[in-house]
RNA sequence: GGCCCGGUGGGUGAAUGGCUUAGCCAGCGGACUGCAAAUCCGUUUAUGCCGGUUCGAUUCCGGCCCGGGCCUCCA
């Protein structure tokens, strides 16, 4: 039996995780939508389901990953009207809806690498599973759980009666405090669009025809359809970050209970809380676009940012600022250089400090297995890497704490490993080796001090001087 | 208007009905260094406010104040 406990928002509570099939796990995770880069609030949802992932192959389940990818466009604004992302970001760049798709998509599972999580077995485009989604939808409207309206095929909500329950919405109180606008004829305002139609008279780059006129999908069928495709109608786990739970999610399980008529679909539904940046949430729509990119830009490896993500719980909100991501690379630094050192130990750990040893592998486990507690599974790792431990003892713990870290503990070198070539630098640093060498060490500092003035700092170590640039 | 999550030291961020309330970063002290840097070792400071339950609350309950999120594309 699984030892593996999971905080399930189905339920809202931590519950023990028990496979549907025995020794293996499905899990579908909403991923992208690629009409913009993913910016740093996007990734934490992606290293969140990675460190999921690393728990349950660490349980020794053989795990069954689909990671959707939306590239047909959605809408801008208003709840089932304005401006398509996709046609517009189409618009503005010049290039079509499918190349813009194409270009965040690479760029998405760049970072994805550049971050070492685990490789999903199915990345799956809504664009390429439009005929599931329009059978999903015909399903429901022969069940009589659809209306049309001129501009789509909607599903009504309270023909659903469990529409409120997994997000524990209070639909009456909702409405009275609806903030905008809705389209003409929804029967409710939770109602949603299963399939659109272009609007007249406009030529949308994607569209396709359906039994109820040409168009486009709704948003939330297509995670209902592929994961069904690919997961069977019934599967473990499905992840998103906790913006999705009174909507998406809210709407996916509707479309997919009622026309399969199960419950539950899924068993355990899993979200991460929100990456905060300053005293707001990180967001496309608030112009707040970091990416990792600019992280490398400032000098910082990727995977200090999965540090920084492992510094706090997923199912808390996290601060984000450039001196606590700095904070983080500090620390990360520091760790790989403890690991660098225990990886080249030579032997095997001592036999009398295999009870140590063995203390802190249950510790550091036990903390994944608690609802992937990285915090506390981090602060198991430090205690071994700077704790008292044999080099070969601290080597076997790195390497196996490193299945469920994903932090290159095993392989990676500290930033910046080697100085660059620069053959104007390499000269200096031998005037100032001479003058250090004569004890001539006013000339030595001022080298060193000009060096600095340009951003450069030097370290003398007992393999000889290294540089850096620091800005 | 409704729903949800938080408020722990200088920053971040775990945990817990009593037992020394983690870890990281910063600061301070020390080692090392010609001096630094880097690294290593040691180390100081904390549970928003007001009530309640309890022998005992930071932890449970209620109220208040403050911050964030969702209800509209959003991880």
């Amino acid at each position: 039996m699984s030892e593996l406990f999971l905080y399930n928002t189905r339920t809202r509570r931590k519950e023990r995780f028990e496979p549907i099939e025995a020794g293996r796990v499905r899990i579908y995770s909403c991923g992208p939508t690629v009409y913009a880069p993913q910016h740093l609030g996007n990734l934490r949802a992606y290293l969140f389901v990675d460190l999921l992932k690393r728990a349950l192959l660490a349980e020794g389940l053989r795990v069954t990953h689909v990671i959707n990818i939306t590239d047909v466009g959605h809408l801008t604004d208003d709840a089932d009207r304005g401006e398509d992302k996709m046609e517009r970001a189409a618009e503005r760049s010049g290039a079509s809806a499918a190349a813009i798709a194409a270009k965040y998509t690479g760029q998405w599972l760049d970072d994805r690498k550049r971050l070492r999580c685990l490789e999903a077995d199915v990345y799956c485009k809504a664009t390429e599973h439009i005929p599931q989604q329009i059978e999903l939808a015909r399903r429901l409207e022969a069940k009589g759980y659809t209306y049309l309206l001129e501009d789509g095929l909607y599903f009504d909500t309270s023909k659903f009666p469990r529409y409120a329950d997994f997000a524990r919405l209070d639909l009456a109180g909702q409405a009275a405090g609806a903030r905008i606008g809705d389209v003409a004829g929804k029967r409710q305002p939770p109602d949603f669009a299963l399939w659109k139609f272009a609007a007249p008279g406009v030529q949308r780059q994607q569209e396709w025809d359906s039994p109820w006129g040409r168009g486009f999908p709704g948003w939330h069928i297509e995670c209902s359809a592929m994961s069904v495709h690919y997961l069977g109608t019934h599967f473990d786990l499905h992840t998103g970050g906790v913006d999705h739970i009174p909507v998406h999610h809210t709407n996916e399980i509707a479309q997919s209970e009622a026309g399969f008529d199960l419950h539950p679909w899924v068993n355990v539904w899993m979200h991460n809380e929100h990456l905060k940046l300053g005293d707001e949430k990180v967001s496309k729509s608030k112009g707040h676009t970091l990416v990792l990119d600019d992280l490398v830009a400032r000098g910082i490896d990727p995977l200090a940012y999965r540090y920084f993500f492992l510094q706090a719980h997923y199912r808390q909100q996290q601060s984000f600022s450039f001196d606590e991501m700095e904070a983080a690379a500090t620390g990360y630094r520091r760790l790989l250089s403890a690991a660098v050192e225990a990886r080249s130990a030579a032997g095997e750990p001592e036999p009398e400090e295999r009870d140590a040893l063995e203390y802190e592998r249950g510790e550091f486990w036990a903390a994944v297995r608690d609802d992937l507690n990285a915090p506390r599974a981090m602060e198991v790792t430090w205690r071994v890497a700077r704790g008292s431990l044999s080099g070969p003892a601290k080597r076997e713990l790195l390497l196996d704490f490193e299945r469920g870290l994903g932090l290159g503990l095993d392989n990676q070198q500290p930033q910046p490993a080697d100085s660059p070539a620069d053959p104007r630098i390499e000269a200096l640093l031998e005037d100032r080796r001479a003058a250090r060498a004569r004890r001539d060490f006013a000339a030595a500092d001022a080298i060193r001090d000009a060096l600095r003035a340009e951003g450069i700092e030097i370290e003398d170590t007992k393999d000889g001087v290294r540089w850096r640039r620091v800005r």
